[in-house]
DNA sequence: GGCACAAATTGGTAGGACCAGTCGGTGTAC
DNA sequence: GTACACCGACTGGTCCTACCAATTTGTGCC
């Protein structure tokens, strides 16, 4: 008569126990889960059932396991954890290529309809952006930067006047800021020509939406994102 | 440093055939999983390692098991993108034009990309959705040229071999298509030359596609979906 | 044709076993 | 006394077999 209906299964509810002992601290961070044998008993549940409620708890980043050592609470503040696209991007390095290349026909037509219909509303916020772009560039401050950079692409798509375009480019990248966070990549570290070369691009883009030139435009953010794949490429691992 | 902990054991190679599968659209949503214990054959693993991969990915929602029925694939990846939209585009029709904009550049990349990507698979697929599209058309079985009419544009997005085109074509179309069918889809019913006509672009996409002339298919498809908007627009209902 | 019953299939759970690491303690050599 | 090598207990990873409960599907009766 419990009011909690244990939705289906034993592996849920040993996984809920667990994810309370998370929670209520009585399993800190970094700390080591009694063995899956102990737990098993504890529970009164085969060792399988542990197993799997631990894999569960495994895939959303809650705890790591070792073989061999244990099961060590991971930091839960860390892993963001959002879409299921998250994981997969950071699993599958093939996908960061399919997204890069989607992105690449994406930001191209949002420039191009952004030069096609930009107001002297969005040709002032872009162009305050490119400003605000080429200072944190005399700053030298990287976090101002990359600041201004996402804010001057959703300017311009913003400037689209599409809405496919404006909340599909918020959750594409997004979506690839999560990878980037979670890979701790990020190629523009410290390196100045590269950080030059990203601000002429952006200049070129902005200089071509302004003057409503849309076929420039796709052209010149085309050039940039390869800019960008060439970079991401170059750096990753393999 | 950047070696990414890969693969420690089997559970993860399993969970990773079974994501690929699922971006590489082989497995569609709402489709069923083959049988654990098929799966364990298959990847050559017990079955107890496959239910920890499954588990996995129940964990983040991508599949959804049934007790005596199966394990179903969920439609997290696609909503996970259009997540918002489902309910804007039915509230505000306007948007319906931004849709048909975005659909223009989308599926003019994706018919791009299949010309460049498709193989031999691929093409066989087509060329059989293009026989069923003409018997339906000779047949002027519009409930069954419609279906055709989908599916082709669906292998089409499937021979792109790009994850990001595949499912988001899979949503937004599928939103859009929703949509045309509320609002009473008109345009190719009871115009015969509509729709020889649609037939016959189709044909040219196809060719192109089968050619592999990228540009070409390009270029084809967008002046198709240019003619669907001029008829969907033609035709008023508000 | 429709409906009830039986058989095959499927996921859920249990409990056993073995392996390959890791960890802890012990004993020996220095 | 310390440092090192070694060995055994422990742990997660994997495999296996078996059984249960739910579902699906096939069958035959009405």
């Amino acid at each position: 008569m419990t009011a909690m209906a244990q939705a289906q299964g034993r592996v849920e509810e040993v996984m809920r126990q667990l994810e309370k002992a998370l929670l209520e601290g009585s399993l800190p961070p970094g700390s080591r889960l009694p063995s899956e044998r102990v737990l098993a008993e504890q529970y009164e549940v085969s060792r399988n059932t542990v197993r799997e409620a631990v894999q569960r708890l495994a895939a959303r980043g809650l705890v790591r396991s070792r073989p061999g050592a244990g099961v060590y609470v991971t930091d839960q503040l860390r892993t963001g954890i959002a879409s299921p696209w998250g994981q997969l991007v950071a699993d599958h390095p093939a996908l960061r290529d399919d997204i890069l290349e989607f992105r690449r026909v994406l930001e191209g037509a949002t420039a191009y309809f952004a030069a096609m219909r930009a107001d002297d509303e969005d040709v002032e916020r872009i162009g305050a952006l490119m400003d605000q772009l080429e200072q944190a560039r005399r700053d030298e401050d990287m976090a101002a930067e990359a600041a201004a950079d996402a804010k001057l692409h959703e300017a311009i798509a913003l400037a689209s006047h599409n809405s496919m375009f404006l909340h599909l480019h918020a959750s594409i990248i997004g979506m690839l800021r999560e990878h980037i966070t979670l890979n701790g990549t990020g190629m523009r570290r410290q390196d100045e020509k590269v950080s030059a070369q990203l601000l002429e691009q952006h200049r070129v883009v902005c200089d071509a939406i302004r003057a409503r030139r849309p076929e420039e435009a796709r052209t010149a953010m085309q050039s940039h994102i390869d800019y960008v794949r060439s970079q991401v490429d170059g750096n990753g691992k393999e």
